[in-house]
RNA sequence: CGGGAUGUGGCUCAGUCUGGUAGAGCACAGCGUUCGGGACGCUGGGGCCGGAGGUUCAAAUCCUCUCAUCCCGACCA
């Protein structure tokens, strides 16, 4: 086969580029640091995108729009938000062009300026607190329970297709409640939903875990996490719940009279997932020959390929083709027949091995002559002739298999990665040499985790479901109740 | 914002040192042979060499300025 990717072996980085590009899924755009995302790249978002809001709408949230931008001063309300995100914020500063009767073309028209300035958002806490106050005069008002799918900037230095963009979609909740309890177990609640996604949906496992005082999200009192493993042992932040307690009631004056006939601050939450799980999805289970998807979130789950010579070797081919793609579409298969004569059936086992179809099926003379289609399957890149009898229903269970099949891959995969850790010299050796988790012992002190900062490598997370395990930190010995999870991260 | 590099057909690059008719591979188009793992042959189309000045009989090549992009650091879903 053609070399179209740089292995992983070679340079996992490059690999991952490639792929991305190679399959179609996004590409670099005119605007520095933001993609194009194209349509096979954002189909697999749609398919994300209709299980997230499926899971939201079943815990009773609803859907809503706020604006793009927010005027500056908004942000200046919460201390912590503003020095969070501060530093990467676009920022609208006139509304209008003219023409440069000088040099010609277009410039800013200094007359336009704006009294003050708006920010494009890099998320909607502000804003969306702003209105809330409007809503909410009772404990009668409470819960609110609002998604928002959107598009936010944040001005990164440094871009990566899919894993860090300066414009990127996602979707955030920003709930609103009557007791601390309430708005904690939503918090709680929703990082389980996103870990449910994870690895039913997408086939990844993750560490579910709250997040250290320094790398909690600007303006939360506790910030969960889910934290994914790549191939490459680096950690993925794959999505964020936060309990944002009476923060951003206190600063936008959100208050409402409750049971008791008292005024109190409203309990907040906030939690997110973005357009990063396409890149998670790419460098958790693809391999040297291109993309590998779960049936899930797979934009063809099934393709088959005809192979013909001559015009009138086709129709009988044609004609099988189709009766297995309406029986398996009656199943609820997403099929695509290609009968392109523009390309050759090996140019299409390449292309569809590349965008990850997880199923593919041949038929030629010879199948039409014994009643069999050959079926390859592109997690294991394994090949078989199968009857033409009963396909249907026999793709529609391998599906199914591939599903679960990829999932154990990446747990396994995980769980061999991960390593106890109980000295330094374990755990350098761990960063440095084997990558991957590393459980280790922490004090629980700032001047620790700094020390650990120095590697490059963070504590992820405190996971919520591992034992609690008496022990001494890995930097200063002292005792600590649980070992915490140190990678190196995207 | 510090350090390094690069701008030449759609893409990857050669040509720049040593100035002298703009090249290759891939991709694209036509024709023919092919078609069970990215086919092959022939033919063809496509480039104010990032931009602006300058030096010269002559500039992709030398000089000055400028713009842009990429890589490595600090920031980050």
């Amino acid at each position: 086969m053609a070399k179209v990717l740089t292995s992983r072996e070679e340079n996992y980085a490059q690999w991952y580029n490639d792929l991305v590009l190679k399959s179609g899924l996004a590409e670099n755009s005119a605007v520095r640091g933001c993609m194009v995302i194209k349509p096979y790249g954002y189909a697999i978002w749609e398919k994300m995108k209709a299980e997230l809001d499926r899971m939201f709408k079943a815990t009773g949230h609803e859907n809503a729009y706020f604006p793009l931008f927010i005027p500056k001063s908004f942000f200046s309300r919460e201390a912590d938000h503003v020095e969070g995100f501060a530093k990467e914020c676009a920022v609208v500063t006139h509304y209008r062009l003219k023409n440069d009767e000088e040099n010609g073309g277009l410039i800013v028209d200094p007359n336009a300026k704006l009294e003050e300035e708006l920010i494009v958002r890099p998320t909607s806490e502000t804003i969306i607190w702003n209105t809330y106050k409007n809503w909410v005069q009772s404990y009668r008002d409470l819960p609110i329970l609002i998604n928002q799918w959107a598009n936010v900037v944040r001005w990164e230095m440094r871009t990566r297709l899919f894993l860090r963009t300066a414009e990127f979609l996602w979707q955030e909740g920003h709930t609103a409640h009557a007791t601390r309890e309430e708005a904690e177990k939503e918090a709680m609640q929703m990082i389980r939903i996103y870990a449910e996604f994870s690895e039913k949906f997408l086939g990844i496992p993750v560490v579910v875990g709250s997040k250290t005082e320094s790398e909690k999200f600007a303006g939360a009192v506790e910030t969960y996490t889910i934290e994914q493993l790549m191939q490459d042992g680096k950690a993925l932040q794959g999505g964020t719940s936060h309990f944002l307690g009476q923060n951003f009631a206190k600063a936008f004056d959100v208050q409402f009279t409750n049971r008791e006939g008292k005024l109190d601050h409203v309990w907040a939450t906030s939690w997110g997932m973005t357009t990063r799980m396409i890149g998670a999805l790419i460098m958790a289970h693809s391999d040297n020959n291109g993309l590998v998807l779960p049936p899930s979130v797979a934009p063809i789950q099934v393709v088959i390929v005809p192979i013909y010579r001559g015009d009138d070797q086709l129709p009988p081919i044609a004609e099988v083709a189709t009766k297995i793609k309406k029986e398996l579409v009656e199943l609820g298969v997403e099929v695509k027949f290609d009968d392109r004569d523009t390309q050759k059936p090996g140019w299409k086992f390449a292309e569809y091995e590349l965008k990850g179809v997880p199923v593919r099926i041949a038929i030629g003379p010879r199948d039409i002559e014994n009643g069999t289609v050959e079926l390859a399957r592109r997690d294991t890149l394994e090949k078989k002739v199968v009857p033409q009898e009963g396909i249907a229903s026999y793709i529609k269970a391998l599906l199914a298999e591939i599903q679960e099949n990829i999932y154990r891959k990446a747990l396994t995969f995980r769980n061999t990665s991960t390593h106890r850790v109980d000295s330094w010299d374990e755990l350098i050796d761990v960063l440095d040499n084997k990558g991957g988790f590393a459980l280790a012992h922490w004090d629980g002190t700032r001047e620790s985790e700094d020390r650990i900062k120095e590697t490059k490598a963070t504590i992820r997370c405190l996971p919520l479901d591992d034992e609690m395990e008496e022990g001494r930190c890995v930097v200063s010995g002292k005792p600590s109740k649980q070992r915490v999870v140190i990678a190196k991260a995207y």
